[in-house]
DNA sequence: TTGTAGGCGTTATCAA
DNA sequence: TTGATAACGCCTACAA
């Protein structure tokens, strides 16, 4: 048991494996009678068609796979989703794998989900401009990059206008009277955190304000701990160069925040306003319900799994590189 | 491109396949020279080995997966880390599925995942009792049941014991002062949402309070919007009637309970004591740290990863239902 | 409607 | 050390 093939089921059924296959792929040109002698068999062998036998004649597999940055942050979880969606429309299974920001596992991870000939791959790249990822596509496998961009256009990409995302976000602390505030984001690798960044530039400056007063806090990770932590540093600031208003470079981040900003007794937003970004679930679901940039994750998800079997599919295909367009929610963290 | 074989580089490199197959499987067989022209063609055709040819001939691969219940409950994917880290240790790949709570998904990802003639199965199935469990380990695969028990035991479970998760809840509100709490959890199909109500129970009469002053709010999902729409009905019970203190079946439930409680004016732990369940990450950094129910998730994983492997590869394998402790982490949202 | 043969890409065995 | 060959399980022509 556990191994038996269509050979097997022939010969407990007593016909051809030929019919066998039949049964399994054209069951109309099997008669009944033949067809429920072998379905038959088939349960009592317990047989399992070997995917592995029909993708090596097919050439192809029928899965897309999601190549995760950190599965423990909603944001990806979300986006996954979407992706989910479109992939079940067209009948494609989704594998998910998680790199969890280490390098060494998303290259293994790509690695066998070429080896699979796995249809298209979706990643979240802790590099997007590492050779790792042409090198994938240049042995033929569909890749699309998503909620990060390249610098070059040789990819397919799915994003979201950072820049704009942290103009909005700024520009919204400046319309609520703000005129000192801090940006809490790191590492600086992250395009994200540097696009947030220079977004919240263009607006600070839009608005003549001083550039010393947009207050930079660098952090290691967009992690709840590293919010946590900024939030001591932020305490630790002199009363005359403390910002009232702290824009957050993820919602993990602004969650650590205000969780130390309430802890130690700051008011929010009385004491400290707080944006965060990505409006995760947990953004509404917080005590002081967080003002946040929110991206089209599932829109996200959904497109970039559209581009990748365009990819796959289609052989006139041009990359081309998606970006949409973010939207702030204003909440309690920022608005009496 | 995209479609090498071994022939494409025996052939480009001048040597017979079968070398190639030693430079791939045995290099210390082939002499340097020969391995270096080898390799160059594989450089040059982009040759990628095709797993399922060798997944074919080999009869069995080198993947476990997980099947999540709910991708977006950082509880699983933080119990499909612990499966990741026991994997890896033993030079496995893990790939992850969601079933979204959908029975039909669910049915699907399994239903691949035999074809494909995965290693083991880790699930957190919709229902722990149902007969395509049954089928798929009567076909070959091992299975082992991550977060649920059985009713029999023919298979392999890892769990925390929920009823005394529920006694330890209860017991603390019930040393708290309290005399007149709320359950909140639903649908009752779930284990755990009876567990722990059973465990609550138990507090409660040995406590010998009165049995209609441990009120049961039911809802329809462990989800943050059904916690909040709880915490409306609760504020619209009489006073007399209303409960000083909840006790929720998970975190997201929780949160959105403690979200609703806040945003109304009521004060926790003061006016209301919130018990969760889970500890996430997302407990503790609620802005009232929610006091909750801790189970060890990566080890959880971890401990169904190594079934799962000695069901794979022990002949002399016996099923075990492994049952860890949960932890009553006692936060702000319980205590003043 | 049913049966037969060839090949997908890899690996291991055996012979040179 | 290298080269030829058979086999894994399935599917699709093609022949009966």
């Amino acid at each position: 048991m556990g191994a038996s093939s269509v050979k097997d089921v022939a010969r407990t059924a007593g016909v051809s494996l030929g019919t066998v296959s039949n049964v399994l792929n054209r069951p109309d040109r099997v008669s009944p009678a033949t067809r429920a002698k072998v379905e038959k068999a088939m349960r009592e062998l317990g047989f399992v068609r070997n995917e592995s036998a029909r993708q090596l004649r097919a050439g192809t597999s029928r899965t897309l796979a999601y190549v995760m940055l950190d599965a423990s942050n909603p944001f990806f979880t979300d986006v996954a989703q979407g992706i989910e969606s479109a992939a079940e429309a067209v009948d494609l299974s989704l594998v998910l794998c998680n790199s969890g920001n280490d390098q060494r596992r998303e290259s293994a991870h790509l690695a066998l989900l070429e080896q699979r000939r796995t249809q298209g791959v979706l990643v979240t790249p802790i590099d997007p401009d590492s050779a790792v990822l042409d090198e994938v596509v240049a042995r033929g496998t569909p890749v699309v990059i998503v909620d990060r961009t390249r610098t070059d256009t040789r990819f397919c990409s799915v994003a979201v206008d950072d820049v704009l995302g942290g103009r909005l976000a700024v520009e919204h602390l400046i319309d609520r009277g703000h005129t000192r505030i801090a940006y809490i984001g790191g590492p600086y690798t992250l395009g994200q955190v540097r696009d947030r960044l220079a977004g919240a530039r263009e607006a600070w400056a839009a608005a003549e304000l001083p550039a010393e007063d947009l207050i930079e806090i660098t952090i290691d990770g967009l992690y709840v701990a590293e919010g946590l932590e900024a939030g001591q540093r932020l305490a630790g600031l002199p009363a005359s160069r403390r910002p009232t208003a702290a824009f957050c470079a993820n919602d993990l981040v602004a969650l650590g925040l205000l969780q130390q900003a309430i802890s130690s007794g700051t008011r929010v937003p009385e004491g400290l306003a707080i944006v965060g970004y990505d409006d995760i679930v947990f953004a509404a679901a917080a005590a002081v319900p967080l003002t946040s940039v929110r991206q089209p994750r599932q829109e996200l998800g959904r497109a970039a799994a559209d581009l990748v079997l365009d990819e796959a599919t289609n052989p006139d295909h041009e990359h081309s590189q998606v970006q949409f367009t973010p939207e702030l929610v204003a909440r309690a963290s920022t608005i009496t």
